[in-house]
DNA sequence: AAAACATTTCGATAAAAATCGAAATACAAT
DNA sequence: ATTGTATTTCGATTTTTATCGAAATGTTTT
């Protein structure tokens, strides 16, 4: 991951109402929300959200697909992994340091985050 | 850590610049970086780049102490720390999935991002 | 105390982000 | 085909960010 790309996805989620919707499309999991409930959710005018939700998706946090006549964004869980991995990485140049993140995987487990 | 403050963070290190800078102030690790250093490495106005540290600042990511007549800035690890467990968190709705971040903590390890 | 260096504050200005109502598009059901 | 619902685009406006030169502040050295 290159770091214009990494923060943009972090500009992205680097406001409230943003960083709200993804966390509701990440407790949602992969089949994702349609645009609607996310602007009711939310109180806001549904160009507003709909603002929001391109930001989200240029930067490549979020994808979205036509059902029917609602149109569902997900959150891609891969490219978010890569950017907490891009985060994660050659943090103090090789110097013994602690890891933040104590990951307990279960069995089954995809993705853990937001 | 409070919706609010995350998104904070988030938009702190969304920016290109801000980003590079705290980066190179995780990879120097707690003893911080003196902001003409920073500012010559970006090839970037004193002014221009106070701008940034002070939204890093005020984010919370960054400390800054006096040192002669130099100001030494510092990641604060810990702020880090939160924000990613934050981010790491309530995924998916306690639905199985998998872990993004495979930690493997050598010893004396302190922190990992970035 | 004056000179030299490091950093911050203060304008001023340019660029980008956010908001919303209204109109347009897309799809489904009647 | 017409109506109803879902979402997006458009245009206008306001607010926030970003940038920089010049001046001000603070600290060390001479």
């Amino acid at each position: 991951m290159i770091l214009k790309d990494a923060a943009q996805k972090l500009a992205a989620i680097g406001h409230p109402t943003r960083l709200q919707v993804f966390r509701q499309l990440v407790q949602a999991g992969p089949q994702g929300l349609p645009a609607g409930e996310l602007a009711r959710g939310l109180g806001m005018a549904p160009s507003s959200l709909n603002f929001h939700l391109r930001v989200l998706e240029q930067s490549g946090l979020l994808g979205a697909r036509q059902q029917g006549r609602f149109v569902i964004y997900a959150a891609k869980f891969d490219d978010m992994s890569a950017l907490l991995a891009f985060l994660t990485d050659n943090c103090c140049g090789g110097n013994p340091c602690t890891p933040i993140v104590s990951a307990k995987p279960r069995k089954n487990q995809r993705h853990e985050y937001i």
